[in-house]
Order: C-alpha cells, then sequence, then structure tokens
DNA sequence: CGGGGCTTTGAGAATCTTCAATTTAAGTGG
DNA sequence: CCACTTAAATTGAAGATTCTCAAAGCCCCG
C-alpha cells in the first residue's frame, strides 16, 4: 500500500534544525513507508509490532468516544516517536493527517533483542521515550488551561518550538481548523474566534488561513518559571488563589 | 529530612494487587524516602539526579502559571514512576499530598550505567516509561472531555482502575476536591456540582465525603472500542459527527 | 469546644457550544 | 484558464455550562 525502501541515515532535512536525523543506531533499522491522507499507520487493538517515527508530514494519534466525537491525544510532527506501549497491542490509532507522510517504522520485538546486547541502542530507545513523555505533558499543560483563546495561543507556541523556522515568527498550521479542535476540545467555531481574537488584540497576525505570525510571544506563554509556590503554606492546604479569567 | 534505608524488596503491601512488587533489578538499587504533607520530592529546574517511585502514599506532579494557578499534571500512585526526563533537569516539581508518602529513588546515572550492562535492568527501565506514558495519555483522554461531569467520572473510573480494590466499585478519594479541581482543569465548585449531580443521576453513591461507590460504570465510561470511524472520509475530511452534550 | 480548612450550595456574569448562514479557499472538469 | 462543486473557515445569535463571588455547613485536629 505504500513504498517502502531502507535507508541508511533516515533524515532528508537539513540536521541543523530542532529536527535532528534519527539516532544512529536506529537509522539502520528504519523501513520508510508514504502514506496517504487519512491513511492509518497503525491501529488501536492491533498488536504493536512496531515503533515509528516521523519523517515528513503530519499525523495524528486519536481516539473515538461512544458520542461520536473524535479526541486527537497527540499530533505527530517531523521527527516524533510513537508506537510505544506498555502492552502488547496499541492503544490508539495513528493517521497521516497530510498527503505523502513519510513513517519510519522499526520491528519492535527486533530491536528489543538486539538493545538487549546494545547499550547505546537501548539509550537511544529510552531518551525517545523520554522526550515522547515530554510532549504528551506539554499537551497536559495546554489542555489545562482556562480559557479558549489560551489554550489556542499555546498550541500555537507548542508548534513554534517543534517546527522547523525558529527565528522570524512564522508559524504554519499543518492541520484544519476541526483538527484544531480536537486536538484542544474545543469547538471549530471557538478556534476561529480565538484565533481572530488573538489577531485583534495583536498578539499575533494571520498571514494566510494557514499561516501565522507570533507577534507578542510573551501574551502567549504565561507560565510561572519556578513553580516553587506549590511549597506555600495556603497554596498546599488547598487555597490556592483566585484569579480572574484572562479576558 | 525524612528516614531513608536501604529496601531489598521494595514493595510491603499484597504483591496481588494491580500494585505489583517493583522490577527485580531495579528493587536493589531502591532508597526508600518518606515526605511529609507538602513537602518536595523533586523540584522542576533541579539537576534530574533520580527516577523515582512512589511506593505509598500520593503525590502530585504540578506547576504553576503566572496568574497564580496551579495545575496538576499527574496525579502519582502507589507502583507509579516518575522523574523521566529527556532533559537534565527535572521539568516539573512533584511534592507529596499527604503526609508519610513514601517513595523509592534511584540514583539516575547510576542505573543508566548498569543498564549498559544489564539488558533486563534497561527492559525494566524502558517498561515503566511506557507505563507513564499510558498514565498520561488517559489523562489527556479525560482532560479531552466537554462536560464536568464527564471529566470528573472518567477520574474516578480512571482511580478505581488504578488503586487496590477491584471488585465492589467503592474508590476512595485520595485529594481534596482542590486538588481533583486542579488535575481537571476546573473549579472546585463545579467538581464538587459534577459530584453531587453523578449521585442525583443514580451513577455514584457518596459513602463518605472522600469515598466514592461507583454503581453505574457503564454511565461512566463511553468509549468507542475502536475507533475506525477515524478512517470513514467524512471524518477525515473533517466534517466529524456534532452531537449534543451529554446533558 | 474552638478554629480552620474542606465541602457544599446559591446566584449572577462570562464563556463556550450549538445551530444557522455566509464567505473564502480549494479542487475538478470542461 | 475559467466555471463549478465541495470543503474549509468565519461570523452571528441563542442556549447551556462553567466560573466567580459569597456564604453556610461540615469535619478534623488541637
Amino acid at each position: 500500500m505504500s513504498v517502502s525502501r531502507i535507508v541508511s541515515n533516515g533524515d532528508h532535512h537539513a540536521s541543523t534544525s530542532i529536527h535532528p536525523g534519527l539516532p544512529q543506531r536506529l537509522a539502520s533499522f528504519a523501513v520508510i513507508r508514504q502514506c496517504h491522507r487519512g491513511e492509518e499507520i497503525c491501529s488501536q487493538g492491533r498488536p504493536a509490532e512496531c515503533w515509528y517515527r516521523l519523517m515528513s508530514g503530519i499525523a495524528r494519534r486519536c481516539a473515538v468516544r461512544a458520542d461520536g466525537r473524535r479526541q486527537i491525544i497527540d499530533l505527530l510532527l517531523p521527527g516524533d516517536f510513537f508506537g510505544f506501549t506498555p502492552t502488547d497491542e496499541y492503544d490508539f490509532t495513528v493517521e497521516a493527517a497530510v498527503e505523502g507522510t513519510k513513517v519510519a517504522s522499526f520491528p519492535r520485538q527486533r530491536l528489543e533483542l538486539l538493545a538487549d546486547s546494545d547499550p547505546q541502542l537501548a539509550r537511544e530507545i529510552r531518551q525517545a521515550a523520554f522526550e515522547t513523555l515530554s510532549r504528551l505533558q506539554t499537551q497536559l499543560l495546554t489542555l489545562g488551561r482556562i480559557t479558549a483563546p489560551e489554550k489556542v495561543g499555546s498550541f500555537l507556541l507548542d508548534l513554534a518550538s517543534r517546527s522547523a523556522h525558529a527565528s522570524d515568527g512564522r508559524v504554519a498550521l499543518p492541520i484544519s481548523r476541526y483538527d484544531i479542535a480536537d486536538y484542544l476540545a474545543l469547538s471549530v467555531e471557538t478556534v476561529s474566534r480565538s484565533l481572530t481574537d488573538l489577531k485583534n488584540r495583536g498578539v499575533i497576525r494571520l498571514l494566510s488561513t494557514r499561516t501565522v505570525m507570533i507577534v507578542d510571544r510573551s501574551a502567549l506563554d504565561n507560565w510561572e518559571r519556578h513553580p516553587n509556590a506549590c511549597h506555600v503554606l495556603d497554596i498546599d492546604r488547598g487555597a490556592r488563589p483566585r484569579i480572574a479569567r484572562a479576558g
């Protein structure tokens, strides 16, 4: 169903960016597969026979609720690993979000066996898992935001930091408003309104439907540097400060 | 600042439950530390010198926003690992949520070195990381819920599955309503109202303030078994089904 | 028995969702 | 290359939910 080939050193793109080449040991086992838009890369409930890394394009890891609503658990950008499970089957379905998405797949069982005798490989796998953890944590922070514009702003910042161009505040939105909505647990309309809201407040500029320019970075990023306030007695006892919405 | 001692085989509790003993190899390196309520176990920004596993009690991994709101990224129950980071410093602060919380700590650098020559240990660490991933994903699903009662219900189910007693639907709430609120990104009042709402609808019973009985499990769990609907053309194009709230 | 936090409940304000319709963008075929 | 069809994105208005502010009851601990 797709072109497959062996690659010696995975990444075709510039290795200077945030999206570095494959770790050395891993690279030699990669089998690249190209996917159509909407094509499933791996399916929930199926035996987890491979680990993956997105090489180009975009993929989404999603679940569907009984009420029919879809939820995007994880947005996969080039360089991201996925397919890690504690059990022997995939816990989510992953599908390509854009045409021609390229995925590197690694036979799990073989890799684990090799890792047993190749410490460097084992470390690379561990590192990949830790980076996946970090990605999910970032998303948890985003979903924990209160207002919709904050969620969208947080999403934009995350996207900017994970994308290639770091310098100018230009960020390409790789997915539709619908996908963003399902990723941020908002309705499409609210996503759209939040974007125009941020635009009107001068925080961003919409260069095109799928391109935003971050003008006021600080307005989007409102995280405390050191959360030691957690330690304060008041907060520990539950009487945390109550703050008005960032209307 | 706390009692520390070496243990040969970590877990004091029944090994029959969901909370099994420490993996064999890991166990031999555990140093147990007992913490006071509110005491920090590890701090954001500090060098990540240890990996941890909660042995008893409860801990929370949290962040504080610039506006003062606290967010609980991760609720740690006995058996849970934490402290995994892709960088060399902790990305969040972890603190004991109840008095006498016991934590096993493992010197990271030493463990990684040992893992290089002990494949079994390497596998155990990997497994721990994957389980952490799974835990975060579950929380992402919960936060992705639309209504507050759904979030609370999802939280209860998760808690039930992670707690010891599996049979009777009794679930002990190990943290305050405030903590639950910060964990689910809701206000305290909404958490409280959601609980009484679920009670009034006969889905749960409040045996005590900190003990709920799950009566109608299916009313809380509304996940599609196989999210293959993602693959349907309509959904792929964004025109996902729009469903009324579960009022 | 008193104090303080924890929990619950009430009421109004703000936000988000839903339903509906319009506008913009994109893809297809002549 | 333009007209046409369809999807994507935006905007409006009403209804629903949640947050905020306020206050009362509860429970544990000293």
